[in-house]
Parts: structure tokens; C-alpha cells; sequence
DNA sequence: CGAAAAATTGATGGGCGTCAAGTCAAGTGG
DNA sequence: CCACTTGACTTGACGCCCATCAATTTTTCG
């Protein structure tokens, strides 16, 4: 897959200015370049040195392992905002992809420096919670509940609205849920069947009763 | 249940001093007390506050949390030598109990004191770590593979001997695996029919055949 | 030794994986 | 604009793994 790249004013979708110059600005040291990555497209993988922070501008990125046998398990989608890329060896022990367009702002850390583990500490915990909730989801809940706790984490990440984009495949959501395509497919059409949610399109679902959902995520 | 408290030495097991009263040594900012608590105690609660750091003299800890219909996901447990108590809130979301007779060294934190973020971060990290390895198992791997796993780690942990000392019951290791303890006593038996591994004792596992684990377990 | 808890083993059923076919959406070229 | 292709998603049929229920055995501890 090949990558373009463009400069970009930081942060928000809205602030993209891909005709002008951005590095001429005042507030010159918070400037940096944003990637866009296609579908698909690798931004690390295991094997190659840590070393660069991840911004996610728009779109968003599945980290995540591969067994002997391809099975495959994602630990994270990254969303619109989030920051990742910390892992806490020399080389990376996962692979990065954008799960469809995604823009990138990248930032090479300092090795290890000292004011560095400040801003590496919210980081870390910020992934770990994720990564317990996680655990609570694959551990304990059936197909239904999973998928009923991942629209509503979706949700509260992305502004908590009663309507949920989902920047990914079926294929992910299975892969980071535990389960096949088709359960999950026929997740989302119980949900629909009791009408729980609607599907406006194939990627977008519209929570008819949030409080339904709730009670089943809440297992 | 009730909690013993004695003076101790720091750190091993064999450093134990029950007689003596070691705060008049030399070494005195180092020492601190152990806290003797019998099989199930709870060493704190969800929804109490944070601000004490515990670790592991002898026995092991279970952290975990309860959904609202019972269920119990054991997100993690913490051995001989290890440390945990941190949480990235002001309260605890878990539970914590000994799973055993267990020893615990206690620390309170100055509260979000300017050293300590460097030492919390190894502490955060070692955490997330075992989390996304939890994941992984949790995700993709049918019993079997997960009991390897958890033999495997326990191992690890204990010092890579061929030989696993289970501080936890049967119970504990399924709501850690996301099992039931059926599931759990049949994969045991399983492995042990196969000569993979052999039962010393109910808690002591002796690995015959450690490379057949490990291939399993890489799923 | 006797009671209670823990662990094992067996029988049965359900949920989800697997295999397979069908539907839908988006893109391409004629 | 429409036939065709391709990939993503949905739906159905079936089987297996593991949960559930139940009985027995083993271990622990008073």
C-alpha cells in the first residue's frame, strides 16, 4: 500500500488546511505532518523499533497480534483524537493499521527522556483501562452483550451522541470482540429485530433504545 | 475475615523476622509492615480509596470485578514478589483478595507526588502487558490452549522451573480464564491423560512434557 | 473420624463456529 | 446507462465445544 503525505494544522478535521503552509505559522513547535493512510495500510509493525507517538487526525487504526495459526486478536481500535504507539519494549510487539482513510500526525519521542515518562503515565493507564474493560467483555459476555458494549464504547468516545459511525469492517469488530463475522452479523440484526438500533447504513447505527443497550452491555 | 498483622523484614520469605522488632535497624526507611491475610480476605474494595501500594511476600492476590447478575472476571493475579495496587482513579473499580494465606507489604503513596509518576510508570506498563497477553488467550484460544497458557505464565513468574506451585483454586483459575471450573478440572485431566503434564499434588503442577505446553499454548 | 468444601467425572443442551449460499454495495468498462 | 466483477455483509444449516445440571470422589479441617 502507498502513502500520501500532507501537512496539516493540528487536531481537528475541521482545522485541515491542505492548501496552505502551516509551518510558517507562529506556534511553529506543535506543528507537525500528517500521513493519510488508505484502507488497510500498515503504520507499524511487529518487529520494527518503538519510537513515534500516533495522533489519529480522522478515520482510525486496529492494533493487534497474530497467532501461529493467523488467528488474529485485536486489542484497540484508536478513534479520532486518541493518541497511541507507547509499548513498553525497544521493538514493537503489534501491528498498526488504519481500518479504512486516516489521517496521522506523527511525533518521534525523545529516547526515553526525562520529562517523558510524565506524559507516558496517562498513556499507559488510559490503555490499561481499556484493555480491563476489555477483559471483563471477552471473559464474561455473550455475543449480544459484546456487541451491545462495544456500540456504547464507540459511542462515548466519539461525543456520546445516539448515533455511532464505526470507521471499521464487520471483520474487526469480530476480530477485537472474539467472535466470527457472521455472529456478529447476526448481532446486529437482533439488535435490529427488537429494535434496539437501526442501521441508517451499513457503518452507521442509529440507537433507537440506548437504555436497552446499557442493560445488556452491563452483563 | 479477620486480618494478623506482624513486623517483618522486607522483601523474601526467608527474610521473615517474626521475633524481632526490625524497625530499630539500621535501614529503617525501607521497612515497613506486613499484613498477614488468611485465604479470601479482601485486601480492599471496590469503590474504597486508593493511595496504598501492596506487594506480594508470599501467596497471591486476586483482582477482580462482579457484573451485575454475578458473573466474576479475575483480571489479573499478582504472585510472590509483585507489585499492584494501582488504579488510575481516585477509588478502586476492583476488588483485591488473597487466594490464599498470603503476606502483604503495604506502602501508602504520597499522593501523585512528583517522583512518583517514575516509578508508577514500570508499574503501569507491566500491567498493560499482561493485560494484552490476557487478551490474546481470552479472545482466540479454545480451554485447552488456555489452561497451557496460564500454566505457562505461572511458570514464567515462578522462576521457569519445571515445576508450577497453584496458589489459587480451581474457581479462581476459571474466572480467570473465562471458564467454568468443569471446564478447567477437564482440561487438567486432558493434559495429565496425555502425559503432558502431572498433578504432584492438587496444587502442584510438575510440566513432563513443557514443549508440548508451549506449543499449545502459542495457539 | 465426620462434615463441609473442593475437585472430578458424566450426561445433556445451547451458543457460537464452520461451511455454504445468497444478497447487497461499489467500482469498472463497454 | 447497464452488464459484470469484486468484496462486504447477511442468512441458513449443521456440528462441536463448553456451560449447565447432577452425582460421586477426594481433600481439607474441625
Amino acid at each position: 500500500m502507498t502513502v500520501a503525505e500532507l501537512s496539516l494544522l493540528p487536531h481537528r478535521p475541521a482545522d485541515r488546511h491542505p492548501g496552505g503552509d502551516p509551518r510558517s505559522t507562529a506556534s511553529s513547535e506543535i506543528l507537525s505532518t500528517v500521513t493519510l493512510f488508505p484502507a488497510g495500510a500498515e503504520i507499524y509493525a511487529e518487529g520494527e523499533k518503538c519510537g513515534t507517538f500516533y495522533q489519529v487526525e480522522f478515520g482510525a487504526v486496529r492494533v493487534y497480534r497474530l497467532s501461529v495459526d493467523g488467528r488474529r486478536q485485536i486489542l484497540a481500535f484508536h478513534l479520532a483524537g486518541e493518541t497511541f504507539g507507547l509499548e513498553p519494549f525497544q521493538t514493537h510487539h503489534f501491528f498498526a493499521e488504519a481500518t479504512c482513510a486516516t489521517g496521522i500526525r506523527m511525533r518521534r519521542t525523545a529516547p526515553m527522556q526525562d520529562r517523558a515518562a510524565e506524559d507516558l503515565l496517562p498513556m499507559a493507564l488510559t490503555g490499561l483501562v481499556r484493555a480491563q474493560e476489555h477483559l471483563l467483555v471477552l471473559g464474561r459476555q455473550n455475543s449480544l452483550e459484546r456487541v451491545a458494549a462495544f456500540l456504547l464504547d464507540l459511542s462515548e468516545r466519539q461525543g456520546g451522541l445516539g448515533e455511532v459511525e464505526l470507521p471499521m469492517s464487520r471483520i474487526d469488530i469480530a476480530d477485537y470482540l472474539g467472535l466470527t463475522i457472521e455472529t456478529v452479523s447476526r448481532s446486529f440484526s437482533k439488535l435490529r429485530q427488537k429494535g434496539i438500533i437501526r442501521l441508517s447504513s451499513m457503518r452507521s447505527v442509529e440507537f433507537v433504545r440506548p437504555q436497552c443497550l446499557r442493560d445488556m452491555a452491563a452483563g
